[in-house]
DNA sequence: ACTGGCACTCAGCCACAGTGAGTGCCAATC
DNA sequence: GATTGGCACTCACTGTGGCTGAGTGCCAGT
């Protein structure tokens, strides 16, 4: 069948380009592989294959390398994710099972990416919005300051500091927090915050504006989008690796990884640990990153997506590899948050 | 005098290689500075400069560029600190007072620094060993769960979880935390852990174990090394200028950059805000960083120095501009810290 | 001590030819 | 009709050789 071995063909390419990061010629193509044709027959194909936009020619006389296109075609319908060694697999249970707490969970992991892939890992801290409070807190500091602290269940803790116009004891401080903590506990953010609206209300007029400013505060420690936003990313000496076009790829992808928000709209909105999101070239939202592809997915304990986790690196990337190794550990860090 | 004017010529090189990062000739030298003398002149100086290996030629045909001993004598000797313009004092000023919290703060420090210097920009967080211990809360989480949590003067938050063999009453707890209050408020990190060793003492034969148990979470969480070495590192996009010399230069640095433990190292012991620390070159002490140079230097509240935050860029940097630039963001950041 | 002059060196640039990997096309074959 | 061998063609890459000019070192003169 001749589109089953074009096919054959545009796999070759892209499998040979990968790992020689030079244009491949029809030649070499038949050396490598068993396609039990002819060069010249591979040479009538790969020119269908251009006239598709699959594949190009950096100049007239060189190889071929594959387009986006190509690229797109070859992750949708030529490849299959890569299963992972077994000592992969146990280099990521063993290295993210040593974790202590959730800023050294996320460290780890995007060690382990960037190591797995040889390409810049990038990992998004587990969102707020959807995670339930577990523990609300008020420690006076003084008679006129309270520190508002708020557990979550994925292990995140957020403060505030509150100054308040008059001193308060103790002890209406403990009722404020019992008060707060019968509303809030075990509900998710969203919901908590609705429930603390009518808080305030359940105490006597003179208290009331004193505990409106801790719920203030305790609302804006809960919905706080920079700790949404935060990013931890690693592995960016896998950049030297690009070699060639420096300032058109390097540098632009330098600056991007310094703009978490930038970032965290690259990894978009990736779905369930299941589904992984791939953006080749062109097709990242992003001008700049033109030569450069993302591989991304989401998160989070039992099926649900807390936040997104991914690589970046050059266009000419394993595809297979990348999108084993970014599901792997997607899977292994939403098990840990499930345990944690 | 021929000695003044030789390092008048050592000066003149610096400077313009500096700017144009190409071999600097005698006869462009004395274009551009006023030297009062003719070319032949000054390539004698220059011959002699050479001798005492404080300038070097890239071949026989070229002009000069300095060498690390070059670099050396002009920090120490040759180079007074810029004085920043008054807009980039105010931008200094402007940007770090809208911090919010310490890590705004420190982020704000890198993207600063990164900016001034456009180079890469590290900066240490502040180290909990000095500071004092402001209050210590424990949350009951469930009735075999406690959290520990320590607030420090720095505003530095350290949490741990606490699992108790058996159930523990909210009363207990609540006269754990008066105790263990008493004894470390207000108390540096490293008194306190001498006074936390009594605490259990105190308490009934019965409540020991369990006291105990908190107070060892309580000494981990505050002697935690792991926070101590947090670091914050930005404008690596600046690397992209570096040009030249990728694989021998930009890799070993991304790599190193990664390294936060082989970063504390580099910047070193660094002294008070008033002293800053300048390695050139083969002077770093890690190989693979022998064409980088940094200036470091200490910061926080008074004269004491918590921790420490500078530049590494290519030896051919601005030292002047770098070291009045780390210097102003050291000096305003131990400010905040005092105030805060 | 400084300067002008001069011979020398050599990286960088350009032009040129040769090489070879790779192509497209076509006629012959299965 | 698909495949193949053959062939002419293209063109990046490499190496060579000559030229240029910035820059040097040295020396004799002021």
């Amino acid at each position: 069948m001749i589109e089953d071995r074009k096919l054959a063909v545009l796999r070759a390419i892209v499998e040979d380009y990968v790992a020689t990061q030079e244009p491949v010629g029809s030649k070499a193509l038949v050396e490598r592989h068993q396609l039990g044709v002819s060069p010249a027959t591979v040479r009538n194909d790969m020119a269908a294959l251009e006239e598709e936009g699959l594949i190009a020619q950096p100049h007239t006389s060189a190889g071929r390398i594959p387009t986006d296109k190509g690229y797109r075609l070859f992750v949708d319908r030529l490849s299959q994710v890569k299963p992972l060694s077994p000592a992969e697999r146990r280099a990521i249970t063993t290295l993210l099972e040593g974790a202590v707490d959730l800023d050294d969970v996320v460290q780890r992991s995007v060690r382990l990416l960037a190591q797995l892939t040889r390409q810049v890992a990038i990992v998004q801290y587990p969102t707020l919005s959807r995670s339930t409070v577990r523990h609300v807190e008020l420690v006076t500091m003084s008679t006129t300051r309270v520190l508002v602290v708020v557990i979550l269940s994925t292990g995140r803790v957020e403060q505030r500091v509150v100054e308040l116009p008059d001193a308060v004891s103790d002890e209406s401080v403990a009722t404020y927090r019992s008060a707060v903590n019968r509303a809030v506990m075990g509900e998710r953010i969203a919901d908590a915050t609705e429930k603390l609206a009518d808080v305030p209300r359940s105490f006597e007029q003179h208290d009331r504006p004193v505990v409106s400013m801790l719920v203030a505060a305790l609302v804006e420690a809960m919905s706080d989008h920079r700790s949404d936003e935060r990013i931890m990313v690693g592995g960016t000496a896998n950049l030297a690796r690009f070699g060639d076009g420096f300032e058109v790829t390097i540098r632009p992808l330098l600056e991007a990884l310094e703009e978490h928000v930038l970032l965290l709209k690259l990894l978009g909105e990736a779905g369930s640990p299941a589904h992984l999101t791939v953006r080749i070239g062109s097709e990242v939202p992003h001008e700049g990153l033109a030569s450069t592809s993302i591989v991304a997915t989401g998160y989070g304990p039992g099926s649900e997506s807390l936040a997104n986790l991914g690589v970046v690196g050059p266009t000419r990337m394993d595809y297979p590899g990348a999108m084993a190794s970014v599901r792997a550990v997607a899977q292994y860090l939403s098990k840990i948050l499930d345990e944690g």
